[in-house]
DNA sequence: AATAAAAATAGTAATGGTTATTATTTTTAA
DNA sequence: TTAAAAATAATAACCATTACTATTTTTATT
């Protein structure tokens, strides 16, 4: 049975005010100012539990981390290879790539996961002689 | 400059060989058969070379160890959910996606990931009651 | 309000995949 | 043949994540 708990309120409504895939650390970092002694493997249960509920979702794009997301409805995300941030990208009828597989595939495929690199617009907007990190 | 080794090699030879997306810790485990002596560190180290000088693909679906493909051509993959076997898949004008989603994105998509999830044709084929591991 | 069982936490240790370090060995151009 | 450069084996370090455990918090029941 799920109890209550303040820490993990304060998890998802951290989730819920940013779009920007934060990391555990991140995550921990910021809610840490709420909650001192919070742990990171508190934030770390948490958003484990929260995904599993459905309620947040976990995401990689392959640089070694994983991401949460307090956005669960169906879109796809895109890692900027100059800044490294990562932003949502909404395909319309997104579905229909995996349909579109399913005719070349002998199996059968239930869902699919798709992550785009490029640039930014921040990225593009700035010459590259002037990026300050 | 690069200098041959007859580990790497063997580390290429194997992967040509397969069409399953061996871990880096299968590789050494078959190429121990040959180099008995051959050291992890030594399979990371070639794998990442070789894959940064584009002859082989690293490759993550989303388990948390990196696979490694001999096959450089652009094409997808998919992750039996009941075996956890990772397959090809090959979907002709896959390109077509990353433009189409540039009409949805204000920056610059350049590269595209696509994969799936779902059950490969031989797990379909066998009744669940007799699945053996 | 008091109680007690269940769940969550903080703190810390452990895990596991990958990378770094270093003394030694192998490769290769001269 | 030689010697510099590169690669190796062995091992340590790293780092994100999970597991463990004594203590604290939550909540249903009295």
């Amino acid at each position: 049975m799920l109890k209550y708990s303040r820490q993990r309120e304060s998890i998802k409504s951290f989730l819920m005010g940013r779009k920007d895939h934060p990391t555990a650390d991140t995550v921990y970092m910021h809610v840490r100012q709420q909650y001192p002694n919070i742990s990171l493997g508190t934030v770390y249960r948490n958003l484990t539990l929260l995904s599993d509920l459905g309620e947040i979702s976990r995401l990689n794009v392959g640089d070694g981390v994983d991401r949460f997301d307090a956005d669960t409805s169906p879109h796809q995300h895109i890692v900027c290879t100059t800044c490294g941030c990562v932003q949502d990208v909404y395909l319309p009828d997104a579905e229909k790539i995996m349909e579109y597989a399913n005719t070349f595939y002998n199996g059968s495929i239930t869902t699919q996961t798709i992550h785009f690199r490029g640039i930014c617009k921040d990225c593009l907007e700035v010459p590259t002689d002037t990026i300050q990190n």
